[in-house]
DNA sequence: TTTATATATAAGTAAATGGTTATATAAATG
DNA sequence: CATTTATATAACCATTTACTTATATATAAA
């Protein structure tokens, strides 16, 4: 491992923290991968409009996603800038492939626009 | 990475947040190298004993560590056998050798019979 | 067998967390 | 400009968290 990629313990325990929801874990899992927007997640997770705004925004907040705005939608991504990028791609890789709630999540996926 | 150590998205949610609070990170990372009791860890985070108790009990009840009784002391070390041991140490490998607090709880460490 | 030591547990509490409903904002569309 | 759509934010609330103090337990030592 890269040593520019370690950071302190406290760090780590705020970064750890952040991804130890379980919506965010996934939220993270699933930008890891490709761009998303806001009503897309909702779709997907069946969550509540404000719910999935405000995990986005303590990921936002932390520097783990970006968020780009085209028309009406705004799109997240992760961050892959960011200082705790290292220990995020540990903790996702540490998830099964077969997740169930995973495989869930992008069986629900749609495109943009049919929201 | 081994396939057998990976584990569902709310598993790695949960031990993500057992290990959030800095104390019990740190405990992890100490217990990763060698044993340690309680009176030992109240002298080193210069916490009050149940305090530390808890966390210990916290990361014993996830499995993380195990206790082993000998005399008047409780040691308390890694669980190398646990489902959570790849992600336990993904998560300590991304602490810098350097980490401030870590130091400084070493420099603290006393033998056992000093308490 | 009393006393000291190491640790656990219980009960209480302030702060943080993650949801809810209601409302604000900002872009697209008629 | 008025309305719809996508998203954010505010206010509220129940639950969880991590500490505190007080007490229980179990081993060691006197």
């Amino acid at each position: 491992m890269n040593q520019s990629y370690r950071l302190s313990s406290v760090e780590i325990a705020t970064y750890a923290k952040v991804m130890s929801d379980p919506t965010r874990l996934l939220i993270i899992k699933l930008v890891s991968k490709k761009e998303y927007c806001v009503c897309q997640f909702v779709e997907m997770f069946e969550m509540s409009q404000p719910s999935i705004s405000q995990h986005l925004k303590k990921l936002k907040s932390f520097g783990l996603v970006e968020e780009t705005r085209r028309g009406q939608w705004r799109f997240y991504s992760l961050n892959t800038a960011s200082d705790a990028i290292g220990i995020v791609h540990a903790i996702i890789n540490h998830i099964s492939d077969q997740d169930e709630r995973y495989i869930e999540l992008i069986n629900k996926e749609r495109p943009v626009d049919c929201g």
